[in-house]
RNA sequence: GCAGCCUUAGUUCAGUGGUAGAACACCAGCUUCCCAAGCUGGUUAUACGGGUUCGAUUCCCGCAGGCUGCUCCA
């Protein structure tokens, strides 16, 4: 089930902590805006540096490219974007509820072809079969009006249409235009993989639910080019990677579920797509991640419209086809949500104190240790062993307060280790690391530490 | 984007047409020295912009943001 506390309250404790901050907050805020604090981007870089190790490094198949958010107009018109982001809005002038006019028509009359109808179309049949609103029964409809999911921007500093470009609804586009390019310097035989993180953008008219569902996201996207026929072999691959993937995060299996899309749910270009959802509090069975046979529907329109050649050819059967794409889609914002939604725990602790702990996977966590000394008088040693400990491990630094209270602000940002200077260390050379979970402790000599913190902070 | 409700320190809450108070948190000092101790002192707020008024945090309007519902999606 889904976690016992409420999404408000973890939300909040994310705020109060530095994991994700309201966007230009002095300005009053941008409406779904946020931004990552100090323990928010760490924990980010982890599950995208993470995925990559996974995607990437371990997956001799594949390889990394970082593809431009603008790309020339042309790619959203053989995607389809241009068009069928369009959806066809009408809003009932008597209750302001918003409809899609293409859904109101095919519920009324499941025969007719919307599909093929024009908005003038929709318009006309809407009025002239009385179609009433499902929400209050009358018949008094707006216009269709189109929205457009795509944030348009000018290169240049004159604004003549000329210029529009997109700013990406999906990071796949980057990697089907280098699909070639990538081919050939590479060297890659079908099938090979070609992955790419980063921002996309989409006009949602409706955001909300925190960092669910933002107009800017962070996509972690793989597009995994194989052989007609061997595609839905490929898909159980990734479908199965993927969930290990989830699981190696550290989130409770309960919280998780596979979901298989109905053929009436596909998506025009998808033979197959299986989401990946976590059971989010308060928002429910919320979708994390998708995989999705493309077939070659990209590859093809791209051939279509940029006029070049994008078949490949297969050494072993001397063979000339465009492949076929497996696609592992998913949402950094809402892998590091999930995370954190898991990982959230109180604990009563005797005297009725609350203890709020974060129990995210050590390997994961924005800070793998803090550096502690048991008193102010021991700061200076315990700056030396905070100023030892190489630069690749995340570490913070508390001097304020006594132990159990540093300890207590550890555990609320899901430090794993705390590492205590004590009066004996200038004597033995040990140091104790307490441990979050656990809460027990045990002495590691100075010379160890490093390594003791690396062993177990591990990433599977 | 539309409708309803809401907005006072970092957080949770008081309060008033005459310029804001607490608790927790935070900082400093003393003390303590391995799981939120104590004492002393300290920093911090009426979202923003107008209007009414001698005077607005309080009343009115606008705007921004938040929450809830509708439509969409990774």
């Amino acid at each position: 089930m889904a976690s016992k506390f409420s999404f408000e309250q973890i939300v909040s404790h994310l705020q109060n902590t530095g994991f994700v901050f309201q966007g230009s907050s002095i300005y009053g805020g941008l409406s779904n805006t946020w931004d990552y604090g100090p323990l928010g981007v760490e924990l980010k870089n982890s599950i995208r540096a993470y995925w990559w190790r996974k995607f990437v490094h371990e997956s001799p198949t594949n390889v990394g490219i970082d593809a431009a958010i603008l790309m020339n107009p042309k790619v959203w018109e053989a995607t389809g974007h241009v068009s069928t982001f369009n959806d066809p809005m009408v809003d009932c002038k008597a209750c302001k509820a918003r409809h899609r006019a293409d859904e109101l028509i095919k519920e009324e009359y499941p025969d007719v072809d919307v599909d093929g109808m024009t908005f003038e179309d929709m318009d006309a049949f809407m009025k002239t079969h009385k179609l009433t609103c499902p929400n209050c029964g009358k018949s008094d409809f707006t216009p269709i009006r189109k929205f457009n999911m795509m944030f348009k921007t000018h290169i240049g500093v004159t604004e003549d249409a000329s210029s529009t470009v997109y700013l990406r609804p999906e990071t796949a586009q980057g990697v089907f235009v280098n699909f070639r390019n990538v081919q050939r310097v590479c060297r890659k035989k079908l099938p090979f993989g070609v992955c790419n993180a980063g921002k996309s953008f989409r006009n949602e008219i409706t955001p909300g639910n925190f960092t669910f569902r933002t107009r800017e996201f962070e996509q972690m996207e793989m597009e995994f080019f194989c052989k007609p026929g061997t595609d839905l072999e490929w898909f159980a691959y990734w479908k199965k990677y993927c969930l290990d993937f989830i699981a190696f995060l550290g989130v409770k299996p309960e919280n998780l579920r596979f979901r298989d899309h109905e053929p009436a749910e596909l998506a025009f270009y998808s033979k197959a797509t299986t989401d990946v959802e976590y059971d989010f509090p308060s928002i429910g069975w919320g979708e994390i991640l998708g995989v999705a046979d493309r077939t070659d529907y990209d590859l093809k329109r791209h051939q279509e419209y940029s006029k070049q050649d994008l078949t490949y050819f297969d050494p072993d059967t001397n063979e000339r086809y465009i492949p076929y794409t497996i696609e592992p889609s998913m949402g950094l914002d809402r892998l590091l949500l999930m995370v954190v939604v898991d990982a959230y725990d109180e604990q009563e602790l005797e005297g009725g104190d609350k203890r709020v702990v974060m129990h995210i996977n050590p390997g994961l966590a924005p800070y793998k240790a803090a550096i502690l000394p048991l008193s102010k008088k021991l700061a200076p040693q315990a700056q030396e062993v905070l100023k030892k400990l190489s630069g690749d491990i995340s570490l913070t630094y508390d001097e304020t307060g006594s132990i159990g209270k540093r300890y207590r602000r550890q555990d609320e940002i899901g430090t794993p280790y705390c590492v205590t200077i004590d009066f004996d260390t200038a004597n033995d050379g040990k140091v104790t690391v307490r441990d979050r979970d656990s809460m027990t402790q045990v002495r590691v000599a100075l010379d160890e530490l490093e390594n003791y913190l690396r062993e177990h902070t591990k990433l599977a």
